[in-house]
DNA sequence: TAAATAATTGAATATTATTCAATAAAATGA
DNA sequence: TCATTTTATTGAATAATATTCAATTATTTA
């Protein structure tokens, strides 16, 4: 076995995908090459970042999810970016969000289960900075990346 | 003119987009046939939900991203699924989830501007069963559908 | 350990994306 | 206004890609 899907999973969530330009041609009843070109400009303006996949997360062991209000320390307070961008580097975070209010960051986390957040919170969210945290745990997810469950 | 780009910023907010094959045998030095029986078992198994595109929201006037937080009542708070599936349905929310703690639901929501805002708060999140939200606002976004920005 | 099932792969084919050149439409500016 | 430039549309040709198929190998099951 070559263990080619965590691989797949892996390159998918951030792109590794294209348009289907023949089928949108189809539907929307135009010439092809004017998808294509639409479709090209669109990108050279940089409107679109990339192409990727969404899961069934629960079906790739990603199933627990949680959103994480963060609290930096006044050190940290006036550049929550630095924070942020350290924190985008790990592929549980699918969304990170500086925020008005109470709170300065707003985490949109995935792991497998709930140790595995345990873990998460424990590795990575524990650290200089971050001085207190409030996570909201999803029950249950109706819709995901404008896709509906 | 004909106006196509609106209609595949709609179209590739959900689908009609589909994986690279070639590209992804390539990176992973692996033949082509393998990778498409691969990816065919993924789709088959539902694993993989849909391609789609993620774009740079400001570019196409959804600039203006929020988390809502909504508390129901007491009526619907036993069946806040009804209720999530029904705001499934708008264009500008992206995410729903049920969650544990004070508040029942939590949508991520994009709009073009605080007026739009308004104006879906007052038409959209103002109705029976919501007796209370809490609005958050992304002053900036760092990583959004696990693409870093 | 035999049989059944799942996974890998090369060769052939079908489908699709891309390039190119021509035309048309829209925007610009004196 | 209207000449000029830029942007958008499109068909035909080509390049690249996905898909099917059949054969082989690996893994799982009983």
């Amino acid at each position: 076995m070559k263990e080619i899907t965590p691989k797949l999973i892996s390159l998918f969530k951030e792109g590794y995908c294209t348009p289907q330009i023949a089928r949108i041609a189809r539907k929307l009843k135009e010439p092809s090459t004017t998808i294509h070109y639409n479709i090209k400009k669109l990108e050279k303006e940089k409107a679109i970042k990339t192409y990727k996949a969404v899961f069934d997360y629960a079906k790739i062991a990603e199933g627990f999810c949680t959103f994480v209000l963060v609290s930096l320390s006044p050190d940290e307070y006036g550049d929550p970016e630095r924070i942020g961008k350290d924190l985008a580097k790990h592929p549980e975070i699918e969304s990170i969000d500086i925020i008005t209010g109470d709170w300065e960051l707003l985490l949109k986390v995935r792991v497998k289960n709930q140790d595995d957040y345990y873990h998460f919170v424990k590795t990575v969210i524990s650290r200089k900075g971050i001085v207190k945290i409030n996570s909201l745990v999803s029950f249950k997810q109706l819709k995901t990346e404008f896709v509906a469950l």
